[in-house]
RNA sequence: GCCGGGAUGGUGGAAUUGGUAGACGCGCCGGACUCAAAAUCCGGUGCCAGCAAUGGCGUGAGGGUUCAAGUCCCUCUCCCGGCACCA
């Protein structure tokens, strides 16, 4: 054995014998208890960042630590290969967008294989390949034709001057990001998911899910947003036939004193004919984008439309305004305003002059009910309501229940915030939509035996739409159903698509016959997923929504894909740009970046050190390719190796908790590697021993073994339940701190000194995998580190006498003393009191009560 | 704007169920070894007062509940994530 530790000697050693062995390969033929770990599917961007080492370096103690623990463990990765970069990267440098994205998928598996990951390689996959995008194909059709899948028109964020869809990231401040263009919404037709179909489902079924953080719940539960309301016919005032809002607040209806309704409401179109000039308010409000952010942080506008509808209990005419805070995507595309009682209400009619109307107060009179200057949104007592005087939500809720459905102009209806999934896309590199346009019969699904449609892999994007729809050798084809020429679709899918099932192809991604094979009914559901907080809705839901749906196809059991979800924080850094005279943003890495901080910290001022010119700060934001603030871990891994690089990432903080990227400490890391590594060398020196089981121990060896059996619950506690991994790595400090001070004198303290560098190198050897596999060489020649059993706590070590307890007096730390466990509470009491430092401050006082937390305190009050 | 989260020493963080605030690491200070340096080892390190024992203060801000609050409740500030076409 050497004495010093050096990483590049062992870890390319290691990670070859463990691909040659192929001992991360598994099957279904096992008879240990399945495990599927698994990370999120990574987007091909090049690079690696640090994000991705914490995400796999989790997956991988977790799959370890399972291994060990003794199950059969799949542990699973690959690529979201679809995407918009891969054509940004084509406008750029004129790369075709597949072979730049698998020229990135080799570098990164490359540096993936650095790592020392435990993946099962043998089932990789990539989302862009035929094999793969095939059976999302297939699952379309069969999807169409269940009339889960529908055809609809949808509004999109349209570049005037290049002529494209942009992506609402690609839209800045209302503008496109390469033409600086206003950005307008265009309606397209589109394919849309009906997960609506499901909304209920995905809502109940969040119960079921125990093993996820209680934060992605309440977020996806807010997200589908079932809301309990009424439907309100307002009839025509005049030549049109009124319209229907969707409310959850009924019991305001008499507080309406004017509607709103979308610029895209079908009434816009009737009320610009009676009035002209409304056309150029609705053509406003077609400027900018179309992201929920953006709506809801504009400027609120309107206009009288010049039309008034009836109110259904008082029949007075209520004016009606087009308003640009209305969206037609949502309810009925109309709302009634209740200036009183709502704040975006309240806001438009203060703006607009609009008559407001109070007729809701607090049940109790509060000093905070002020309706002449803020909106009362509480729920509460109706006032100047006529006959409904009085009641409550609940009351006039079923008063005007009845009523309303008497009159056939109102009806309960339960609503949900989530829409319906569009995934068509006017982007090329993406899974083509399998579809045939035929002149004659409309819509086709592809037939089964011509899937796949191939994505030709040749084309160049060069910013002015999709070009697929130039490709005749991909639009041309003929119908399937009556043999006349036809054009392809060519739009592709969204890439959530890609990633909603992936999961269940790793169980079986040589099946070339089927999506999805019996293999998956061994496999699914993912016991632990591990990966971003920042997909805490979207991917999440849309995942369980195919869930569902295959469920319903027959291809899997059960109602949920992911058992256990840990979402981990994201991994940020610093952001530096310079901007471009048409306004777009050029990004610098922060490793290219020399930074002066003032004493608080803030950064005032950077400059790029390739040209030594000012560059601005953009704020810490998560490490992304569009933000080029990636960091790259290569230099730590050949600097320090990649046992190093995991350790400290896992130390550095929790896994859910965000964590600002510094890579101070790293050498703290390194340090601790070699400390064991000379612990091990200096033990094995004195030749192998066998670990203790019995015999004689030094008081000072007794303690060791005692905390060394404490080490071994908290670790495994804190790996497997709490899944905090520097807690686990401290508390291996701490015992490793505490054997450098003891003397393994005899045979006995000999082999004690086996037991904790034995014990230590298995509870760390998911972490550091390399170094711990050869150090177990050493100290147990001949075995395999990883056919070893976790390791378990000896009860009789954890048999102590006595603890110490703190005493307070009124809650204040004023002492500790060391009690026997025998002692009864009323000893514990006296023996308190006796303390001479307690004395001083209970002393001449009346002791009023006396609290005793066993084991932990003694708070005496006086 | 709406939904979800966060804020603890110089610094990353710990405190698991309301019970010793600051574990463990980094940095810094001092010492040992060395011709010297690196590496390593030993000691110290929240702030204020004190030779010390010890005391006072202290978990973003303000209020509250409790014998006891980083942890629970209310109000607020700032930061991060998501908002349906970034992935």
């Amino acid at each position: 054995m050497q004495e010093n530790y050096s990483h590049s000697s062992i870890e390319k050693k290691c990670q070859a014998k463990w691909r040659d062995s192929k001992v991360f390969e598994v099957n279904e033929g096992s008879d240990k208890p399945k495990m599927y770990c698994m990370p999120m599917l990574p987007y091909p961007s090049g690079k690696l960042h640090m994000g991705h080492v914490r995400n796999y370096t989790i997956t991988d103690v977790l799959a370890r630590f399972y291994k060990l623990s003794g199950y059969n463990v799949l542990h699973t990765i690959g690529w979201d290969a679809f995407g918009l970069p891969a054509e940004n990267a084509a406008m750029k440098s004129k790369v075709a967008p597949a072979a730049w994205t698998y020229q990135n998928i080799a570098n990164m598996k490359a540096q993936l294989e650095n790592m020392g990951l435990s993946f099962d390689w043998s089932r990789e996959i990539a989302t862009c390949t035929p094999e793969y995008y095939h059976w999302q194909q297939w699952l379309f059709v069969q999807l169409y034709k269940n009339g889960v899948i529908y055809r609809k028109s949808g509004v999109v964020n349209w570049d005037p001057v290049d002529q494209t869809v942009l992506a609402n990231e690609q839209v800045i401040d209302g503008k496109g990001w390469r033409s600086g263009a206003t950005v307008e919404k265009k309606e397209i037709p589109m394919y849309y998911f009906g997960i609506t179909q499901y909304a209920e489902q995905l809502l109940a079924d969040l119960e079921q899910l125990d093993g996820w953080p209680e934060q992605v719940r309440t977020m996806q539960k807010n997200w589908i947003g079932k809301s309990r309301g009424m439907e309100v016919t307002f009839a025509g005032a005049g030549a049109h036939d009124g319209l229907t809002v969707f409310t959850t607040r009924p019991d305001t209806l008499m507080g309406v004193t004017y509607v709103a309704i979308s610029a895209e409401h079908p009434l816009a179109e009737v009320a610009v004919a009676n009035k002209p000039e409304l056309a150029e308010f609705i053509q406003e409000c077609k400027l900018g984008g179309v992201s929920e952010a953006e709506l809801a942080t504009q400027e609120k506008k309107g206009m009288f439309s010049g039309l008034y509808v009836i109110h259904p209990l008082t029949n007075e005419q209520v004016p009606v305004w087009i308003a640009n805070y209305v969206l037609m995507n949502y309810g009925t595309g109309a709302v009634m305003a209740v200036p009183s009682h709502d704040e975006r209400d309240f806001e438009f009619a203060t703006k607009y002059a609009l008559t407001k109307k109070v007729v809701i107060k607090p049940v109790k009179d509060t000093d905070d009910y002020q309706p002449e200057t803020t909106a009362y949104t509480d729920y509460g007592i109706l006032v100047n309501s006529g006959k409904y005087d009085g009641m409550t939500f609940e009351q006039v809720f079923a008063a005007l229940e009845t009523e309303l459905a008497e009159k056939n102009i109102g009806q309960v209806k339960t609503n949900y915030r989530l829409r319906d999934w569009g995934i068509s896309r006017q982007r090329y590199w993406g899974c083509p939509i399998p579809i045939i346009h035929c002149e004659h019969c409309g819509d086709v699904p592809v037939p089964e035996q011509d899937l796949p449609v191939r994505l030709p892999e040749d084309l160049i994007p060069d910013g002015s739409g999709n070009p697929l729809n130039k490709d005749e050798r991909f639009t041309k084809c003929v119908c399937p159903n009556c043999g006349a020429d036809a054009r392809r679709e060519t739009d592709t899918m969204d890439t959530f698509v890609d990633s909603s099932w992936y999961f269940l192809r790793y169980t079986c991604p040589d099946s070339h016959n089927a999506m999805l094979d019996e293999r998956v009914k061994y496999w699914a559901p993912v016991d632990q997923y591990v990966g971003g907080i920042e997909h805490a809705i979207l991917h999440l839901l849309y995942a369980r929504f195919f869930y569902k749906a295959l469920r319903d196809l027959g291809l899997v059991a059960g109602d949920e894909p992911f058992k256990n979800l840990l979402t981990q924080g994201m991994v940020l850094a610093e952001t530096f740009y310079r901007q471009n005279p048409n306004g777009s943003k050029d990004w610098f890495s922060p490793m290219d970046i020399e930074v002066v901080k003032d004493g608080k910290g803030n950064i005032i001022k950077a400059t790029y050190k390739g040209d030594g010119m000012e560059v601005q700060y953009g704020g810490i934001e998560k490490m992304s390719k569009s933000k080029n603030n990636g960091i790259d871990p290569d230099e730590i891994i050949s600097q320090y190796g990649a046992d190093t690089a995991r350790l400290f990432v896992m130390f550095a903080s929790p896994p859910e908790q965000t964590l600002d990227w510094s890579d101070s400490g790293i050498e703290g890391a390194n340090r601790f590697i070699r400390r064991i590594w000379r612990m091990v060398f200096e033990h094995t020196q004195q030749g192998v021993v066998a670990k203790y089981t019995t015999g004689d121990l030094t008081t000072e060896q007794k303690k060791l073994r005692t905390q060394l059996h404490q080490t071994i619950a908290k670790v495994t506690n804190d790996v497997g339940v709490r899944k905090q991994f520097n807690t686990a790595i401290a508390a291996i400090m701490e015992l490793l701190n505490a054997y450098s001070k003891v003397a393994f004198v005899g045979d006995n303290g000999r082999a004690l000194s086996q037991e904790v560098l034995e014990a230590v190198i298995i509870m760390l050897s998911p972490i550091a995998p390399h170094v711990c596999e050869v150090l177990w060489s050493e100290l147990c020649p001949d075995s395999e580190l990883l056919e070893q059993a976790w390791v378990v706590v000896d009860p009789k070590a954890l048999d102590v006498d006595e603890v110490e307890m703190i005493i307070q007096v009124n809650g204040k730390l004023r002492g500790k003393i060391m009690v026997a466990k025998s002692l009864t509470k009323e000893q514990i009491e006296e023996m308190a009191k006796q303390n001479p430092n307690v004395q001083k401050f209970i002393d001449g006082q009346v002791i009023k009560k006396i609290i005793v937390v066993p084991n932990k305190l003694i708070n005496i009050v006086v």
